[in-house]
DNA sequence: AAAGAAATTTAGACACGGCTAAAATAATTT
DNA sequence: AAATTATTTTAGCCGTGTCTAAATTTCTTT
């Protein structure tokens, strides 16, 4: 059995490996919440495991075994975010935060039986897939909103779930996975972009845009 | 925030003060599976903190602040045996080993949602009784199987749950919470007892027998 | 290319929760 | 009552995962 650290460990380093290509000391740090002299001790002990690999100073990256556990473990987290608001309610602002406990406690029946129950879904509720028991996971095509052209008209695919405050304002608006909407404008000196959807306009802030995933839709 | 160590332990010691009456060292060694030397240590950290009381070589007492939280560690297990049972139809021989993980994890709202969900339950699927939110728990009127005379019809009240294999045994032969059955006879030279229940008739030993609660039902 | 800044690692400490071995106390026998 | 046995506690150790402060290495600037 491994430790709950040692599963955020992993599920840290997939993400940042996902996200920036390169992981390093510090990012994880960041991510974490650990100051990077932990880091370092813990990258130390995921190495002599064969979990990870690491160059000095030059940051880490999974083995397959490493990274195998680190989708099991997103597996439960984005599982366990679905079922949560599936079959209790919870709004989708809240499943992350409970994810986080229940990823590390999930045995695999239950897992399976909760897998069952949600219809054997592909994406959890923030659009993220959701990594295949066998440790594949689909990828998708997709930009961030921030970069989409005004008059575009566009699907939502993913939004990010780090940010409780972020997610009640697009449920507020309607913004959610599978939405479409249409980018209208964005506004200069990093102003806000402006997009409609169900006949209203809203904007969204840029650093909110890049948590947005869209594809575009034919027009 | 409790570390799961320590509420395991004010758990242990509810359970133990409950059965026993007084609760020893030696007996929170075997329960928890831990040396008598680290049970005297966590003891020592816990009377600091007023979660219990502690008189050198005569045992230890819980605080009613120690039984509150014991309480809630035990609404929690009890909840989620029941919904897991309810909801993912996870077999009643396993939902305690679940729920031992799960009762750690579980936050307040998705308690009272659970709660919710079940319509507000009284017992979990082995009969024991749901403590309250509010910290308080129903006491019931019964005896050990064991106990009882033959000829007598009883009602199961309640199962102890300790042990998947006796439950896999009793839910084959029909016996669970609120069943009526009727002891037949008890065998002598610590034999088994046979109880009648669905028009067959059944072996029960005495060690199990010790652990299955019933009441006496208008016969 | 050298200096300064930033990132990373090492060294050494700490809290937690467990352990074993030995000492102290309580309970039981004889 | 003394001796033996059982229980509990103390003493001291270990692994995990964190920390701060200092040393090292790499990156950036001038």
């Amino acid at each position: 059995m491994l430790s709950q650290s040692i599963e955020d460990y992993l599920k840290a380093i997939y993400e940042v490996e996902t996200s920036e290509g390169k992981v390093s000391t510090s990012a994880l740090s960041e991510k974490l919440g650990v100051s990077p002299a932990s880091v370092t001790s813990m990258v130390k002990k995921l190495s002599e495991r064969k979990l990870i690999t690491h160059k000095r100073y030059q940051g880490v990256k999974l083995t397959p075994a490493g990274r195998k556990i680190a989708l099991e473990i997103i597996r439960h987290h984005r599982l366990v975010e679905l079922y949560l608001k599936e079959a209790l309610g919870v709004p989708w602002d809240q499943v992350h935060q409970e994810a986080e406990k229940w990823e590390h406690v999930l045995s695999e029946d239950l897992e399976d039986r909760i897998d069952k129950f949600l219809g054997y879904p592909v994406t959890d509720p923030h659009g993220s897939p959701i990594p295949r028991r066998d440790g594949t996971m689909i990828v998708r095509q997709c930009s961030a909103l921030v970069e989409i052209e005004p008059d575009t008209l566009v699907k939502v695919v993913e939004v990010s779930d780090h940010d409780p405050e972020l997610l009640r304002y697009l449920g507020g608006i309607g913004l959610y996975p599978e939405t479409e909407m249409t980018v209208i404008s964005k506004q200069p000196f990093q102003g806000p972009i402006i997009v409609e959807l169900t006949g209203k306009e809203h904007p969204i802030g840029r650093n909110a845009a890049k948590y947005i995933l869209v594809e575009e839709a034919k027009n």
